[in-house]
DNA sequence: TTGCAGCATGGGAGCGCTCTCTGTTGGATG
DNA sequence: CATCCAACAGAGAGCGCTCCCATGCTGCAA
C-alpha cells in the first residue's frame, strides 16, 4: 500500500503474504478451501495493512447492495423518530446498511428514485410519506421491493403494513361513549393521509354501532399547531366533549387549546383521544388516553415482507394489519360499567 | 436485457442502440464528447430498457463512494430528529447518500466501523452519540473524515461543532439573576457528557462573576424521566427557584414534577430555564425559556468541515463553534431593568 | 490534391473482488 | 512402485463502468 492510499487490496496483502490474491478471499470467506498456515499469513498481513475486503466488487457481481433505502418525511415527530430508529437498528441486526432518505412531499421523489437506482438499493421501505399511487406504479417498474407503511396504494412491488386504524376508530367511538361522551369530534390529519382515513371511518363506523351520529370534522395537518387551530375551529363553531385526533401531536395542540385558550377542564369539560403514544402523551401535563401503534410490531412486519419479496418476488398489495394497543389515561374519564 | 434481470447494463443499452458501450457511457457523461444522433440513439434505448449507470464500478475505481455515515443514538429527542432531518437533506441535496447508523453506546461502534470501511463511506458524522478518545484514535487510523457534535474528543481525522454551551451557561446565570434568582440549581446530563459538562462549566462561571456562590447539581440523563427524578430529588434536599437544565427533556420533567408533584407554581415560585429549543418547549403547557441550538448552523459547519477535510486531508481538533440563541418564554420571570 | 486540426467513435485496460478451473502436492491404497 | 484422491494453491475471467488511446472522418487552409 502506497503512503497515501486509503484502502490496501486484497493484491497488496498478497503480495505481503506470499501468497495469492485468491488465498487471500479465499482466507476471508466463511468455509472456504484454505489451510491454517495460509489463513494466518493472510490475516497478519491484512493486520499490517488494515485491509479489509470491499464489499463494492461483490455488489457488481451480484446487483445486492446490501442497501435499503428508508424514506421518511416529519422527523419532528418523535414517533417517526423512534420508527425510524427501529427499523435502522433491526435492517442492521439483519446484515442490511440503511440509506435515509428524507423527503417534503412525495413529487420531490422522482429525482430521488433515480439515485437509489444507481446505488442498486436492495428494497425500499417508505416509511411514513404519502405515496401516490403515481409514485408506487412508476417504483414497482424497477422491480424493487417496497414496503409501505399506512397507505393504502397497490402495486405489483408494493406491499404494506398499516396499523389497525378502523379498529381503534371503532375502540375511541365505544370508549367516550362509554365516559359520558355525547358531543363527537374528529380532528383529522392531511386530506388525502390514509391512515387519518382510517381512523376517522372507524370512528364513524363505531359511533354509528351505538346508534349516534355522524361526528364533526376539521380538517388539519398532524401538526400540534394544527391541532391548536382545529380545535379553536371547532369550538368557534359549537363546543364538543369527545374528541378523537388524528394523532397525538394534534391532540396535545387540541389539550392546549381546551385549556388554556378556552379555559376548559380536561376530562371533565371535554376529552380527547389521540393516537401513537408518542413520549409527550404520557407526560403529567398531558397524561393523553391514546393508541400505541406498536411500532416494533410494524417494523417487524415491513421487515418480513421485505424479505419475502426478495426472495420470492412481487407480492401484489399483500397487507399486513398491525394491532393498535388502547392506552386509557387521564384525558378522558372513568366509564361507566 | 434477459427478462428477468433486473437492472441493464450499458453494454445491453450500446447493443440494442447499435453503438459502443463507450458511447453510451458518454452519453451519460456531461461534457462528453458525443455527437447528438448518437446520443438521442442511446437515450432512447436507454429508456426502453430502462436503464441508468450504475454507480457502484465508479465506486470501484475511485474509492469514494459518496455514502456519508450519520451515527445518532436516541432519536427519541425530537431536537435529534430535527438535526438529523436537516443533515439528511443536506448532506443529499450536495450529492451525497446518508448511511444511517444507530448506535446504543460507542462501544457498540467497533463493529459497525469494519462495514462501514468496507463500503468505502466517504465520512462519518458522528451526530450525538458520546465518542471515547479510544474509538476516536481507532477512527483516526482509517483515515476517514470525521465530524463530531458537541463532544471534546481530538484525533487526526476528528473535527467537531459545538453549540456555544459555555456562553449560553453564562447567560442563563445572569437572566435568571435578573428576574430575582436566589438560589441556582443545575439538573445535569449523563456525568461523561460534554455538552452537558460545558453548560454547567459556563453557568458556574456565570454566577461567580455576579459574585453569587455555587448552584446545586443534580445528575440526570437527557430524559424527561430524567429529569422529573432530579427535580424532585433537588426539593427533597432543600427548594431551589432558578433551575438551569442540560436540555429541553429535562426542563419539561422538571417543570412537571414542580407544578404537579410540588404544588409550585412556574415561574412565580420556580424558573426554569432549558437547551435545544425542542418544538414541545414552545407548546402553552410548558412555555419554556430555552437556547435554540441553531441546527442548521450545526449542520452547515459539520459539513464544511467535512469538505475541508475530504479535500485537505486531516483537519486535527478543529473545532467550530455555533452560538445559541436565548430564547426568553414563560417559564422565567420578566427581567428588572 | 495534400496536410492537419478537431471531433466522434470504438477498442481495451483496469478497478477489487468472487468463482471456476486447472495444477500440484502428499499420503493412502492396490 | 504406480495409482488415485483429497486438499489446497494459483491463474484467469468477468462484473459494469470510466478513462486513455488509436483510428477514422470531416472540413478548411495551403
Amino acid at each position: 500500500m502506497t503512503p497515501g492510499k486509503r484502502y490496501a487490496s486484497s493484491t497488496d496483502v498478497a503480495r505481503l503474504a506470499g501468497v495469492s490474491q485468491s488465498a487471500v478471499s479465499r482466507s476471508f470467506t466463511p468455509g472456504a478451501s484454505v489451510s491454517a498456515e495460509t489463513r494466518r499469513k493472510v490475516m497478519a498481513a491484512a493486520d499490517a495493512l488494515g485491509f479489509r475486503p470491499s464489499i463494492i466488487p461483490q455488489i457488481m457481481l451480484t446487483n445486492r447492495s446490501g442497501l435499503v433505502a428508508v424514506i421518511v418525511g416529519g422527523l419532528r415527530n418523535a414517533f417517526y423518530g423512534a420508527v425510524l430508529e427501529r427499523f435502522a437498528t433491526r435492517l442492521r441486526d439483519a446484515g442490511h446498511q440503511v440509506l435515509l432518505v428524507p423527503v417534503e412531499s412525495d413529487y420531490s421523489l422522482d429525482t430521488v428514485l433515480e439515485e437509489l437506482r444507481s446505488y442498486r438499493v436492495d428494497a425500499i421501505v417508505s416509511g411514513l410519506a404519502v405515496l401516490s399511487q403515481e409514485v408506487a406504479d412508476a417504483l414497482s417498474a424497477f422491480r424493487i421491493p417496497i414496503v409501505s407503511c399506512n397507505t393504502s396504494v397497490t402495486s405489483d412491488w408494493v406491499a404494506s403494513v398499516d396499523s389497525d386504524n378502523r379498529g381503534a376508530g371503532r375502540v375511541a367511538a365505544e370508549w367516550l361513549r362509554r365516559c359520558g361522551g355525547t358531543r363527537f369530534a374528529y380532528l383529522a390529519g392531511p386530506e388525502e393521509s390514509p391512515a387519518s382515513r382510517d381512523r376517522l371511518d372507524g370512528f364513524r363506523a363505531g359511533l354509528a354501532a351505538l346508534g349516534l351520529g355522524e361526528p364533526r370534522v376539521v380538517i388539519g395537518d398532524y401538526s400540534y399547531d394544527g391541532g391548536r387551530a382545529a380545535a379553536a375551529r371547532l369550538f368557534a363553531e359549537a363546543p364538543a366533549d369527545a374528541i378523537f385526533c388524528a394523532n397525538d401531536l394534534v391532540a396535545l395542540g387540541a389539550m392546549d387549546a381546551i385549556r388554556k385558550r378556552l379555559g376548559l377542564r380536561i376530562p371533565e369539560d371535554v376529552m380527547v383521544i389521540g393516537y401513537d403514544d408518542i413520549p409527550s402523551a404520557a407526560w403529567d401535563s398531558y397524561d393523553l388516553t391514546t393508541f400505541d401503534q406498536d411500532p416494533e410490531g410494524l417494523v417487524v412486519q415491513a421487515l418480513d415482507l421485505v424479505r419475502e419479496m426478495s426472495e420470492n418476488g412481487p407480492a401484489r398489495g399483500r397487507v399486513r394489519v398491525v394491532e393498535a394497543r388502547f392506552i386509557p389515561r387521564g384525558s378522558t374519564r372513568n366509564p361507566t360499567p
